[in-house]
This record gives structure tokens, sequence and C-alpha cells, in this order.
DNA sequence: AACGGAACCTGAAAGC
DNA sequence: TGCTTTCAGGTTCCGT
């Protein structure tokens, strides 16, 4: 599910719902959602931290914690957190719980993944899944020198290449396809052979892409396109068939890594 | 080292 | 109506 935008989304969301706060008990109802062997030392383990804050690097989260281990949550395709009353019933798909409370205050943020992609991990030291993440385009920008440096080393193509969570971290199917369209670039070409002036309206055109996106993000949850009532907010991404609102010709769907594709066959070309 | 493909999971929507 | 197929915004592992 979830690309930059929504994981920035569900920090600002984690930030309100839980910074300052100390952990009174953790619960974990699904073990396959935490990795690395931790889910049954999970509870010890995080009781009695208190949150002092929320990082994001590409698609993870780090709740940071006054002591005790590195607490890291990623939402996969379909994971999302919540915050709900302490009471309040168990939602549906809810995998894990924190139970927070500071003074008299007890409120309870849920962990909700009907697939089970995501995956909350508890770390000592910095993990080497973070340490190899790229940089951040939302936090770092993206910088052209360095993003063609990059690009220039893979024959692969460039939709494939931008969805390297090591070469830029964050960038998923939708924001790889949209800013594709935006640059109006052929996802096919291959990514060593982009000349400079196109990998800089590349960069530009991922920067705007995500700050479009962050922009739709305003709701007290998050939320998917997929998700009932959600209109497609997006120019070409699920859209394949449809005609290609630059130029109407219709647009094309392929399969790139085993990841639809679709994009406007007509303007977008192989260089900018 | 680098690639394609499958696996991990389950629900919703489309097809028959 | 109900059964089957296809697809889904992610990562990781396995074999070549």
């Amino acid at each position: 599910m979830p690309e930059l935008p929504e994981v920035e989304h569900a920090r600002l969301c984690l930030v309100r719902w839980t910074k300052g706060r100390t952990i009174a008990a953790a619960l974990v109802m699904d073990a396959r959602v935490v990795h690395g062997g931790a889910a049954a030392g999970l509870p010890a383990r995080l009781a009695g931290r208190r949150i002092t804050g929320l990082r994001r690097r590409g698609k993870w989260l780090e709740v940071t914690l006054d002591a005790g281990p590195r607490f890291y949550s990623h939402l996969g395709m379909t994971g999302k957190w919540v915050s709900r009353p302490v009471d309040a019933p168990a939602e549906r798909f809810e995998k894990a719980r924190l139970e927070l409370v500071r003074g008299k205050v007890r409120t309870s943020v849920r962990y909700v993944d009907p697939r089970v992609l995501g995956r909350m991990r508890l770390e000592e030291a910095e993990p080497a899944f973070w340490r190899k993440l790229g940089p951040d385009p939302l936090h770092d920008g993206v910088d052209p020198r360095a993003l063609g440096e990059r690009l220039a080393r893979t024959p692969r193509s460039i939709k494939e290449a931008l969805m390297d969570q090591a070469l830029l971290a964050g960038v998923g199917n939708i924001l790889a396809t949209e800013a594709l369209f935006a640059a109006r670039l052929d996802p096919r070409t291959r990514a060593d052979s982009l000349d400079a002036r196109t990998v800089k309206a590349l960069a530009r055109a991922i920067e705007a892409t995500i700050a479009r996106s962050l922009a739709l993000e305003t709701g007290p949850e998050i939320t998917y396109v997929s998700e009932a009532r959600a209109e497609n907010p997006f120019s070409v991404y699920g859209r394949g068939g449809e005609p290609c609102p630059r130029c109407k010709a219709p647009l094309r769907r392929v399969v790139q890594g085993g990841r639809a594709t679709v994009f406007c066959a007509t303007c977008q070309r192989p260089r900018v």
C-alpha cells in the first residue's frame, strides 16, 4: 500500500498519537507481523518505554524510544496504524497494539494489516536494512547529479531502477509510474541511457509527484486508493486502457519486474 | 553480481 | 447466486 507519502502521513499521525507517551502494554495478536523472532519478547521489551519521536526513511518508520531496543515498522502493502479509545473493540485484521499512558490519559494505537506483508522489528543497533536505504526524496531532496550517477550504473529499465530502495528510498509503483508520466519519460528506457537533462527533469518530476501525493493525505488516518469510496486521484496509475490525460491516446499497461506499469506510448518518450 | 520468478498473505473485484 | 480467476501501492529468497 503505502509509499513515501502515505508513510510520511502515517508518521505525522503517529507523532500526534504517541509522542511523549509511555507504552503501558504492547500486544501481539499475530506473531507473523513481528520479524526477527522477536514476537514473543516484544511486549516485555516495549513495556515501560517512553516514545520520544518518529523517524521515517523511505517506507520504513522508526518509533524512537527513551531506552531499550530500536523499534521499526514497515507497512508492507496493506498495513496501517490507527488510534482508538482503549476500550474500543478490536479492529478487523488487527495484528498488534500499543496501549499508551500519559498521566491519567490512556490511549491505544493499533496495527491493522489484512495481508500481513508489513512487519515490525526490534533491533539493538542501527540495522543493515535501514543503512542500505538510499537518500529519502522528501527529506534530502532528489539530487540530479547523484541520481544520474546511480542510474548510469544499471542497465535496468528506468521504472525498475526508480523502485530500487537503495537508489532512492520510498519510491514505489505508484510514484514511479506517476513521476515518469509527469516527466514524459518512457518507463521502458534503459536507466543508463538517460542524458543529464532527462535525469534533471525526472528528479524534478519525482519531487513534484511526492509533493502532490502528500497534499492528498489530509485525513486523520491513512487511506488507500483501493478502499471504498476513494476515487483514483492519479494521472495514469490504475488507468490502463483509459485515454491519456494529455494526448487522449489509450494508456498502455505493461509488466516490468513483476509490477504493472501504465504509461502513454505517445507522449512518454525515451528522452525528455 | 545480477536477473526473473516465486513466495509470503488475504480481500475485493471481475469474469463466467 | 456462486465459483474461479485476477489483481493489489512491498520485500525477500531461491535458483540460474
